[in-house]
DNA sequence: GCTCTGGGTTCAGATTCCTGAAGTCAGTTC
DNA sequence: GAACTGACTTCAGGAATCTGAACCCAGAGC
């Protein structure tokens, strides 16, 4: 990857406070946070499900979860099973489902980098092949990493 | 995204410890990792550079940043210009390189869902147009995220 | 009306993490 | 050889976070 012009000047731009990943991650960036969305897309939905499969304590679920909720990632959905109480569930909202390719970005690299576990794959539905994320620009080219450069828009905020 | 067989059953495996993600979340699960990590996309390769375009304590990036050496995400090395005394350099490694779609990812994840900054901007340096991430199956095809299945394998490690 | 269960909340304590300030150290310039 | 610079390290203190244990509450079943 490639930084060119005009931000090799960084000294008279700061991203601090601003930049879109530091906002992502102060959000889902917090182990606790991501393991949730990732049990979330696994199909997770209920409270005592996510503290034993993330294995947090309860009052680090319960904290994550409300931030995540208040965030728009997750919602609190009722529903209710035929001669049981309704009860709330989390379901991800259109902006956590949106998060999908940073979660299976993550699990990929995690397979290809650490010694994780290799026995789970995200396939795709239709075809049954596992599935990956790629860096595309929006005319549809397959982007390496050193085909990328940052820029700064020239109309700021 | 669907969770189906054999997986609803997941009581019967756990992830804990060993899921891809979490091992990557351990690494670069941090908000100074991933932002040092972020600046070491955009090309920030010293140290003091680090710092104040992080905008965290010395301390705190050295620690990030032997953690993300050690891990095999950034690579010292060293490097002299003419009439100055050798120094060390942070650079990506393959690996380090290779969470780019997880960099973008979370940029534009953030650019869509936050009010972060929108000047910046990831480019194909080839035709100059926006770069995004997409997922897709190894046979080629767009996965929406409700076309997306977490499945077992058999062979477990 | 007692118990059970799901889905939480509250709390104190321990741990981890971050920060700012100061110190170190090697090579370079003057 | 004194001062300077880049690149850290060390340290003390404070803030944030996690945990286990205990508690709470509503509705269902008996």
């Amino acid at each position: 990857m490639q930084l060119r012009t005009p931000l090799d000047d960084r000294s008279r731009w700061s991203s601090i406070g601003r930049c879109p990943i530091e906002k992502a991650m102060g959000l889902v960036g917090s182990r606790p946070a991501m393991l949730l969305m990732r049990e979330a897309h696994y199909g997770t939905r209920r409270f005592d499900d996510f503290v034993t499969r993330v294995g947090i304590a309860p009052a680090t679920a319960a904290t994550h979860l409300r931030a995540l909720t208040e965030a728009g990632l997750l919602e609190r959905r009722p529903y209710q099973e035929e001669g049981v109480r309704a009860r709330d569930e989390y379901v991800l909202t259109p902006a956590g489902e949106d998060l999908m390719p940073v979660v299976i970005g993550l699990f990929a690299w995690g397979v290809r980098h650490t010694d994780g576990a290799d026995d789970l794959q995200f396939a795709h539905a239709g075809c049954g092949r596992v599935v990956d994320v790629r860096v595309e620009c929006t005319a549809g080219h397959e982007v390496a990493p050193d085909d990328v450069v940052v820029r700064l828009r020239r109309r700021a905020r």
